[in-house]
DNA sequence: TTTCATACTTACATTAATGTGCGTACTTCT
DNA sequence: AGAAGTACGCACATTAATGTAAGTATGAAA
């Protein structure tokens, strides 16, 4: 890595970095789910909302945005009524995503032990 | 996959799976950051403090509740005064880290080109 | 006719996360 | 003597995230 790559490189234990806004949006309660399901192929609004359980269009909207904002997701717009807008992954996305999958699926593999641990150390 | 194991993985997408309070503690603000920094060994607690930038003491005593809790942190205190305290990843912790350095790596290098799209996108 | 679906936005309310200040007891340094 | 360091907890205040309800215009289905 050379000089001018390095000072290129965000750094998330800054708090001033820039990254840290990018951190917040892909790791945001939502971002990840977003990121999970849109892996999996294109999507419309409303498959997204029923696919991300507890998600309320509030927030999937918001999300969305932060996410098409970053150049993460690509909203394509048909010119109907009623409305119809999908969702897919950019580039980019596909990348933040295949990140997002390991993390997700280590947790999901790890959640029985995990849940021991919790029961174990701290019964709260 | 058995359908035994199918049974005792976690689900993100539903919103009741106790696999989505893992991943609010490993994916939240602070749990990011903390992961990050015992990734390079151990650490006290105002170690991590000075080098996590932004973090709270508050804020990050509970974050390391959280993840001593879930059993991704382990946590030493010795028996002195002024207190002595020595924060580790776990073997899982270590698991969990391993793939957040994915994360965080990608955002760190991708940051000029999410910046660049932020800014072609939306002046916000 | 009414209801539903579509993909959001807006306004206000509620909940959650975080900030701030103070405190603890002891040792070491100024 | 006072300040600094240590690792938190507690109480209250402030900010951020999220929830809830209502709205938009059109076509299709009940």
């Amino acid at each position: 890595m050379t000089l001018s790559e390095k000072v290129m490189r965000g750094d998330l234990m800054s708090a001033a970095c820039p990254s840290r806004e990018v951190l917040k949006h892909v790791t945001s309660r939502w971002g990840v789910l977003v990121l999970l399901a849109l892996e999996t192929g294109t999507h419309r609004f409303s498959q997204l909302r029923r696919k991300i359980g507890g998600v309320s269009e509030r927030m999937l909207a918001q999300t969305l945005q932060w996410l098409e904002s970053d150049g993460l997701v690509l909203r394509t717009a048909h010119d109907v009524v009623p409305p119809h807008v999908d969702y897919c992954l950019t580039p980019l996305g596909v990348e933040a995503a295949s990140r997002v999958r390991l993390l997700a699926d280590w947790i999901e593999t790890s959640l029985p032990e995990i849940a021991a641990n919790r029961a174990y150390r701290r019964p709260d």
